[in-house]
RNA sequence: GGCGGCAUAGCUCAGUUGGCUAGAGCAUUCGGUUCAUACCCGAAGUGUCACCGGUUCAAAUCCAGUUGCCGCUACCA
């Protein structure tokens, strides 16, 4: 008979840097949903992989002085050395640089373009020849290069565009009707009310800025932009659209894509849209897990507090780390680590509860019985709940795992392990060994108390691999006796079981002492708190001070060009009620339009002669349709920005430092 | 600013369609035990279930408002 299948993938990562915890925590989460699927029977198609293309790739290459593919052929050879250690089973790797997938994408954009599905368009617009920058009519200041103030000509930048637009109703009707394609359930108001509902755009789907990507073939100046071109991997990994995998038919649609809340909008609006346009089958189910903050910040290089797996893993071993990771945190919420979270549950659920109670079981069935159990038993009502509590849990688990709810699915598994633990309290087998008639009585507890070992070990298998297996070799379980059936039945044992001393499991942490050790080296902790990270106050409430977050070295400062200039002119921008367009003489000979939303407290006329100091190579940015050259200082006074005027004798274009 | 979510024991959180003296784990205190990785078992707790009204025989659970936090998003560059 065929089994049946099961198709679950990762996100592709993007290998700028090396990758952290949370990364590690999606690819173990979809590995142990393998693991447990592959156990219940069903023919598994694991997929992960990484996206590699792009301009921050580029740039990061040749800030490194190596090719693009040079580039990421190391970052990802370190990805799937981690995957290795961290004992991520059997799984498919895709990269978007192989050659299949490029070859794949090709024919995905070329399908799409022939069923008119994409379309060229254009912007029509200004070229500046020397920056090699294309910029729109309302970038463009006095009709001339918003960056070096040259004069442009007329150009038009052509790009594909993908229809989603004329996908909004059918993605509605998929939320409608399929309330379980996208989970958790908050993530689809989210999408429906910023992004449906406000209108769909047509997508940009190529690009010309750059050129490390696949080429649209029939029109090789463009590359395709991230959405075919990552996207994609989850059916040509499967074959389609290229002949060296040939089971698209057999794995699509996807069980499950597993995706960080980051990337949910692209996997739950724009991936389902490609699929309807190709015609294809939609993935039966989006889930976007949450994310784990570490202190309560978010993990980020420039913090520096990204958690090394790695590191992990080398001190407390590959299992006690993947247990931690789904047994601390719901899944489809955020969590928060910490060092001392990691070691307590290390501590408390593997050393004290788990590891202790097979140390003592073997222990026991080794100075009673030499190790092997004599056949004859003698039950007794008192093992009634233990057994009937073993023989329910499995379908507890299942419940839980089917839900994707891993921290549920352990909890109900430890909680036989404590029973069992009591279980022994209630026997005191230490009693029953002083009298020889109570021999087939001991033998009986002693029984019960592998039994629900194998049977827990069967349900920690997914999580735990390698502790599990040794756990089944301790007590004397071979594998036909730790299918996953067979944990639905207490008993399955011979009476008369062989047990192996081992060594112990999962060894006691000194708590203080490594937290000290972790705090010193780095990766696994950060260079000290700095200071109560001053919480963000996303409405900039109070806090006159923030506390010392990072210092910064003179050399950084000197990154901001700060310049007096002079307020030529000022209006408010059309249809918006905080913004001020100001026209300022930065003393450079051309005007410089600054955007700032400051019209709540300052007319356009309070303005207009003051002198103020503008941040001059400040990135550009549109707000509202406006060019902003920069940004003007301006004090926050509780609620209110308070622009920080200067002397009027001071020349417009003096550098403030 | 818009939309959404959350506020429950010292800490992390459960609390299904409103209903027995509001729960679990960790931490704390006390007692027991010794097979075991100073481990295990038991007991004790502490809570104005954010605040304020309302609906109801009955609300942590429903409704309105207030405050605080978070997420997404946007005209906070």
């Amino acid at each position: 008979m065929e089994k049946p299948t099961y198709y679950i993938t990762t996100p592709i990562y993007y290998p700028s840097s090396n990758l952290h915890i949370g990364h590690s925590y999606c690819t173990v989460a979809a590995d142990v949903m393998a693991r447990y699927k592959r156990l219940k029977g069903y023919d598994v198609m694991f997929l992960t992989g990484t996206d590699e293309h792009g301009q921050k790739i580029e740039e990061k290459a040749k800030e490194a002085g190596v090719t693009p593919k040079e580039y990421v052929d190391k970052v990802v050879a370190g990805i799937q050395d981690l995957w290795k250690l961290m004992n991520i089973s059997e799984h498919r790797f895709i990269r978007t640089t192989d050659d299949y997938h490029e070859e794949s994408v090709k024919k995905i954009f070329k399908k799409l373009y022939d069923k008119g599905e994409i379309y060229k368009g254009t912007y029509k617009g200004k070229y500046c020849t020397p920056c090699e920058s294309f910029w729109t009519e309302t970038q463009l200041i006095d009709g001339k290069c918003p960056d070096c103030g040259r004069e442009v000509i007329d150009a038009e930048e052509e790009a594909y565009f993908f229809r989603l637009s004329k996908y909004a109703d059918r993605l509605l009707k998929l939320y409608e009707d399929d309330p379980g394609f996208l989970e958790p359930k908050s993530r689809v108001n989210e999408m429906v009310n910023n992004f449906i509902k406000p209108g769909l755009e047509d997508l940009c789907v190529s690009r010309t800025s750059f050129s490390w990507g696949v080429p649209v073939d029939f029109d090789p100046k463009h590359v395709v932009y991230v959405w075919v071109d990552a996207l994609s991997n989850y059916i040509t990994a499967l074959g389609y659209g290229n002949e060296r995998y040939h089971d698209y038919e057999k794995y699509w649609p996807a069980d499950v894509h597993f995706v960080g809340k980051e990337i949910v909008r692209f996997h739950s609006i724009i991936w389902p849209s490609i699929l309807m346009a190709l015609d294809l089958p939609l993935p039966k189910k989006i889930y976007g897990h949450g994310w784990l903050n570490f202190n309560g910040e978010k993990m980020s290089k420039s913090r520096g507090n990204v958690v090394d797996p790695a590191i992990l893993c080398q001190r407390y071993s590959v299992d006690a780390v993947r247990y931690f990771l789904l047994r601390e945190f719901p899944f489809g919420s955020d969590g928060n680590f910490t060092n001392e979270l990691l070691i307590n549950l290390i501590n408390t659920d593997l050393a004290n509860d788990l590891g202790n109670l097979v140390s003592r079981t073997v222990t026991m069935a080794l100075k009673y019985f030499d190790g092997k159990l004599p056949a004859e038993h003698v039950s007794d009502p008192m093992d009634d709940e233990l057994i009937s509590m073993a023989n329910s849990l499995k379908e507890k688990v299942e419940t839980q795992m089917e839900a994707f709810q891993f921290q549920n699915a352990i909890m109900e598994t430890m909680k036989l392990v404590s029973r069992t633990n009591k279980y022994i309290d209630e026997t005191a087998p230490w009693i029953l060994c002083k009298d020889e008639s109570k021999k087939g009585r001991l033998a009986a507890v002693l029984y019960n108390m592998l039994e629900s070992l194998r049977i827990a070990s069967i349900f920690l298998t997914p999580v735990m691999p390698n502790a599990c297996v040794e756990i089944q070799r301790q007590i004397g379980a071979s594998a036909e006796l730790c299918t996953w059936e067979s944990s639905a039945s207490f008993g399955k044992l011979p009476a008369d079981v062989q047990v192996t001393r081992g060594a112990n499991l999962f060894p006691r942490i000194n708590l203080e002492k490594e937290l000290e050790e972790l705090e010193g080296s780095s990766g696994a902790a950060k260079e000290k708190e700095p200071a109560p990270a001053p919480k963000k106050n996303s409405k900039e409430k109070k806090e006159p001070v923030e506390g010392v977050a990072s210092l910064i070295t003179i050399d950084d400062f000197a990154k901001v060009n700060l310049r007096v200039a002079e307020v030529m002119e000022c209006v408010r921008v059309e249809k918006s009620d905080k913004l001020l367009k100001l026209q300022l003489d930065d003393g450079s000979g051309t005007p410089r339009q600054v955007v700032s939303g400051i019209a709540a407290w300052y007319k356009p006329e309070d303005l207009v002669g003051k002198k103020i100091i503008v941040v001059a190579n400040l990135k550009p940015a549109k707000l509202r349709g406006e060019l902003s050259q920069g940004m003007l200082l301006a004090a926050d006074v509780g609620e209110a920005a308070s622009v920080i005027f200067v002397n009027s004798d001071i020349p417009n274009g003096s550098k403030v430092r």
